[in-house]
DNA sequence: AATACGGGGTC
DNA sequence: GACCCAGTATT
């Protein structure tokens, strides 16, 4: 079976492969080099205007080597990851000062170059060297985590090395240059992140994902970090005018800005700000529960402390009164709604 | 092994 | 608003 991969997917590349973009035609190792450090974590169509205006600023490997690093960024202005602009300026100096400004052809020296690491040396190589390395990037992971229906997320180191095998096998003998190319169109046009377009697939008789009709289902997405586990105490405090104490949070951080009931880490904390008036008998704890946000769990204990008429004139910092229906108009974060809407408290 | 780097597209 | 993209370098 895949030992048609490459034939199959290479009979689909002359017919429907992407054949005119800039850095195909003249495909000298310079050029070819600067559009695969653009296309790092880019897509195309946001660097095909900056490789035309890079390539007509800098048409060889001295003119970049020579231009100041300020006139290489300018170009890079709005591409990101700068750190591959400086890199390919640093490059571009090594090219001239230790190669004898050319390009060096073996892939141990290309992979030694500043920001071309084993994939993008593997193009390198292939595309305008015209010898046989495998690539690894974002569309060849797509591909061959359906393909191969790969269960498992393709950071792990373990699938990670497996990947890059699973690309090399699959590296015909001869027309590496297309065959780099033609795996690359096939993520990008056909095998893509989503709806891909299995119907007019070439390796689809291959394809495991596809015969399980389990497609969407790969590549296995990034497991998510656990959400780390966080405790805060509120303190429902009412004065003898059924009036609750409020303070207003922060305009940084969580719930910023927003008025919420007074939080202490633990009940020390909570006693100790109290000390002064605190009266035991009136102080209740109730059952902790959990908020869950983006990125932590908050286990929320509320604590319900009615105050006798002789302390109403307590005065705590940033403490402000408010009716229940003031207070539910100021806008509350959602588990202080969910506190003061529990009628036990009120009883 | 995890994270920073970045602007833009997609759902 | 999370997730991803023609990945690499750094910690």
């Amino acid at each position: 079976m895949s030992e048609h991969f490459s034939k199959d997917l290479l009979a689909w590349y002359d017919q429907f492969g992407r054949h005119d973009l800039p850095w195909q035609t003249d495909m000298t190792p310079y050029r070819v080099w600067v559009s695969e450090i653009m296309l790092q974590q880019t897509q195309v169509q946001t660097v095909i205007p900056y490789y035309l205006k890079f390539m007509a600023s800098f048409p060889s490997v001295l003119d970049l080597a020579n231009a100041s690093q300020e006139a290489v960024l300018a170009h890079w202005s709005g591409l990101g990851y700068y750190a591959r602009g400086r890199n390919l300026h640093r490059t571009a100096q090594i090219i001239r000062d230790e190669y004898g400004g050319q390009f060096p052809a073996d892939f141990d020296t290309v992979v030694s170059l500043p920001g071309i690491g084993r994939s993008t040396a593997g193009a390198i190589l292939a595309l305008a060297f015209k010898q046989r390395y495998a690539i690894l990037d974002g569309n060849v992971k797509r591909v061959l985590c359906r393909y191969d229906a790969i269960d498992s997320w393709s950071g792990l180191p373990k699938t990670h090395e497996a990947l890059w095998q699973r690309a090399d096998s699959l590296t015909p003998l001869e027309r590496f240059d297309d065959y780099t190319q033609a795996i690359m169109d096939l993520g990008a046009t056909l095998c893509k992140r989503s709806r891909p377009m299995c119907e007019r697939c070439p390796v689809a008789a291959g394809c495991v994902a596809l015969k399980e009709n389990r497609v969407k289902f790969f590549p296995v997405s990034k497991p998510k970090a656990e959400k780390p586990t966080r405790e805060t105490l509120m303190l429902v405090c009412r004065n003898a005018q059924g009036q609750i104490a409020l303070q207003q949070r922060p305009q940084t951080g969580i719930w910023g800005g927003l008025w919420s009931l007074p939080e202490f880490n633990d009940e020390e904390s909570l006693r100790n700000a109290l000390a002064n008036t605190y009266c035991e008998a009136d102080l209740v704890e109730w059952p902790k529960f959990k908020h869950t946000f983006t990125h932590y769990h908050l286990w929320i204990t509320p604590y319900y402390w009615c105050l006798s008429d002789s302390l109403d004139g307590l005065s705590q910092s940033n403490w402000v009164w408010f009716d229940l229906s003031q207070a539910f108009a100021l806008g509350l974060p959602a588990p202080v709604r969910k506190i003061l809407e529990n009628g036990d408290y009120y009883v």
